[in-house]
DNA sequence: TTACATTTGCTAAAAATAAGTCAAGTTGGC
DNA sequence: GCCAACTTGACTTATTTTTAGCAAATGTAA
């Protein structure tokens, strides 16, 4: 499952720890954990290299677990139409492009 | 083009606005303007509906690409790899569905 | 050079995020 | 029934990030 609550959720029962083991170990409450794992409360971003420290699971795989969870559930906050995320990728390919050219002289 | 800043940039061009007449209209200084159209400032969600009705263009047109710009801005910076927009997408779908069933009364 | 347009450095103000508190529930064993 | 684990509501507070105005700098065209 790829749903971010639901991914921290499944790592934590395989380690057979209680939210509040987890919390004491991420530095959150029970109640904070409670709602991340139901989605009601965001991970924090700043958090995400602990998570991945403390799960041993690369942080490139637990950064785009969370992104892909942060986008989607504000696509659908907002009723974005379903090709927004085909327009994103194509404008991330145009921001890469443009930061390669970048920085070369132009010539006029 | 469906970057933010070059949308909102020829927009405005097309009407033979300069961006303090822009501002003006819309409730901004030359400064946010200008930022935002070279995409060092975001635009603001909240006056998405204003834009909207000022250029006569759909509302929803607007937030499209005011969200891919967004979720791409943010998936470049923090480098997250290619396949997230997929997996965002299949997230909304889920969230979608989830919300759907939710409300029907569960029989066990 | 003058005038208008645009960009940028600095910064206060505003907004978004993050997470705690505390209380009042549920849920699922045993 | 009891207990531990979990959920949820209704806040409040703290921190971080972002916005956008001002003024100064730069660009540009006549």
């Amino acid at each position: 499952m790829t749903i971010f609550g639901k991914f921290l959720r499944a790592e934590r029962e395989k380690r057979n720890w209680t939210q509040s083991d987890f919390g004491e170990k991420i530095g959150l409450n029970t109640s904070a954990i409670s709602r991340i794992e139901n989605e009601s409360q965001r991970f924090s971003k700043s958090k995400l290299k602990a998570l991945s420290d403390l799960f041993q699971i690369d942080e490139q795989v637990i950064k785009d677990l969370y992104f892909a969870d942060k986008f989607a559930r504000e696509a659908f906050q907002y009723n974005c139409s379903e090709t927004i995320f085909s327009v994103a990728e194509q404008n991330v390919k145009y921001i890469k492009q443009k930061k390669e050219t970048q920085g070369q002289i132009e010539f006029k």
